[in-house]
DNA sequence: TTGTAGGCGTTATCAG
DNA sequence: CTGATAACGCCTACAA
């Protein structure tokens, strides 16, 4: 029979053009067959002649046993390939060491980048991160959120203030400790930063330069409060200066729509300066200023928001605001752990801001060529 | 005493210039500290007037139980604002619904993505996804997967072939079925795609274009079947055509190194081809190319492999492998998923191909500018 | 320092 | 279709 580590091969279509595909199955027991079962602290505690208790805190409190014993035991431990099962150790302590986090994607970098800090941060075999994504859905994050904490999260990682308050009400009333990341406002514990300043650190630049006639792109901001913030502090600053938008677009995160919206506003509005709500936004925006010909930053001025890797590639390379994901990544994992702990937390507003690169400049003198 | 939601300030430091912080606790019980315990199945059954397996029932077989008393436990729960306790149900049913993936890191898109896939391609409810990240280091890996399966992982997604034998013989021997993405051959299950191949369509295209001066940045080959595979795979074609690289760099993933590798290679060698082993490491060559003023494709054709969203960004847009990262994630959720159920899977080896952009061309006539 | 024994909250196997 | 009741495997006072 066969003797495969873990599975063995049951047939080997021969190789197509497509896509090649052979079966497997996780073999039932091909060769010994004695003891299906694992092994239990009854198990280890006979063959090392001790109780289940001393057993017990080999693992738990090794400190509360004498090095005689502790030997011992962890010999019968290694002997019999003993592991802890789970489920009982979570319901006689009453602690399952899981973490979860609820976030929009995993494909936009920024969260990606922000969850593996979290990560990270959270001490090596004391907490697993249980992850789930709601693709900026309320709906499905309100139901991960249930699924998490079903599946015995301890604490909750989640993006952002805006949710329906029945669901603070829920996690309030289950005691289930919660961090807010990439949020400000200081109505629940957070980690995050202040969209508005930042972006209005951006405008500033963009107004100092010289232009009057500016464009945005934004994400989309229904229960997004990134999204509007930044929409909002723009506006406001661009009000501050007796002005406003050209021309605002509203668009689903995506390289694809940031080049779609640029076009539209560039055709319709005379502008001499996009400001985008995040890089991939820009990033597209730029691409399409290729595309149409248009030299960047001589015809116009491009600005993302994030400084995300991609800020550094683009040709010329992005002037953004620089926000530090890891860093928040990592003091959201740190409170929520002081949360969890029943220990006093605190919230972290982190600073924000601009990288001056390449894709700022002053307007052209739109009166030039057509005087000439 | 105060009332918030889930929470209560303690305090809050005048707002500084760098970080501001704010104290915060979970609020212990200010106010109804009558029931500080959670509603058991014992009290659902006795607020519905049944037994505790009717209710129990209702959860995990509603079709077993008529609509009547279904509605009256159904209510209890409800108003009991009942869960059922994870540890217990784990304990009791023998299954946890947590599946575990370890990844080097969330950081590359690459990972980020299929990991997004895997997750979405899981039925919703039915399964939640423990993540951990090796940092590429094997050691470290080991050690996440077992305290994944620790957690109660009942299957597991791993990334690559390349690993100490010990660790396919643990799970093995704790019957823990795992599927190994970004891999291929025919030993384990896993879904991935063919990186020799892949590469070698790419050599295959510079060849052609007509280059002879080649180089190559490589990532890290060490415990990374891709990369290596990826190396190889460009050697071996490169051999068919009587060649070999005129120089390889082995660089951490990263754009950064990627820019470094370049610098160097082109210093020290007079190529006119750079086959990057990823579009992370391709962008930084041909940033570096631009702040050193050489024209791409012009004076010099750079590749890069996986065609993340950063190659359509770059300027111009790269020329790479296409890598189906997200179908390679749902593909291996579904074979992961068959292979817990204990029935057959099918390993999946994706198709890649090349897509040609802009930063291909055929090589630049040395002789010609030398002889005028 | 170590052992004893009860309990953690569900599920599952039987009868009824 | 529903109800007793025995596991499930570990932790943790409490005793010795």
């Amino acid at each position: 029979m066969a003797q495969a580590p873990s599975g063995s091969v049951l047939a080997k279509p021969s190789a197509c053009c497509e896509i090649e595909r052979q079966a497997w199955r996780l073999n039932e027991d091909a060769g010994l067959s004695e003891r299906t079962t694992h092994a239990t602290v009854d198990d280890v505690a006979a063959l090392a002649g001790v109780s289940t208790a001393t057993v017990s805190r080999c693992l738990n409190a090794p400190e509360r046993v004498i090095p005689a014993t502790r030997e011992k035991v962890m010999a019968a431990i290694r002997k019999l390939n003993y592991t802890p099962n789970f489920g009982a150790r979570a319901l006689a302590s009453r602690k399952t060491g899981i973490i979860g986090a609820v976030v929009p994607t995993l494909e936009n970098a920024v969260f990606a980048h922000g969850i593996e800090a979290f990560e990270q941060a959270l001490p090596p075999g004391k907490f697993a991160l249980l992850i789930a994504s709601s693709g900026y859905d309320p709906q499905r994050e309100r139901e991960q959120i249930e699924a998490l904490v079903a599946r015995g999260a301890s604490g909750l990682m989640l993006v952002g203030f805006d949710r329906d308050p029945t669901v603070y009400e829920w996690l309030g009333h289950r005691r289930v400790p919660y961090v807010l990341a990439w949020a400000s406002g200081d109505s629940q514990p957070h980690a995050g930063f202040d969209n508005e300043a930042g972006i209005a650190q951006m405008v500033g630049l963009v107004l100092e330069l010289g232009h009057t006639d500016i464009a945005m792109i934004s994400g989309m901001t229904e229960g997004n409060d990134r999204a509007r913030g930044r929409l909002e502090g723009a506006r406001r600053e661009l009000a501050r200066a007796g002005l406003e938008f050209r021309g605002v677009a509203e668009v689903p995160y995506g390289i694809e729509t940031g080049a779609r919206a640029f076009e539209k506003l560039i055709a319709s509005h005379p502008v001499t300066a996009v400001i985008c709500g995040n890089d991939v936004l820009a990033a597209g925006a730029l691409r399409a200023a290729h595309r149409m010909g248009l030299r960047v930053p001589e015809d116009v001025t491009i600005t993302g928001f994030d400084d995300i890797d991609i800020a550094s590639i683009t040709y010329p390379e992005l002037t953004t605001v620089r926000v530090p994901h890891r860093r928040m990544g990592s003091e959201a994992a740190r409170l929520l752990q002081q949360l969890i702990d029943g220990k006093e937390g605190q919230s972290v507003q982190l600073p924000t801001r601009v990288v001056a690169r390449g894709t700022h400049a002053p307007p052209r003198r739109k009166d030039l060529p057509a005087s000439a």
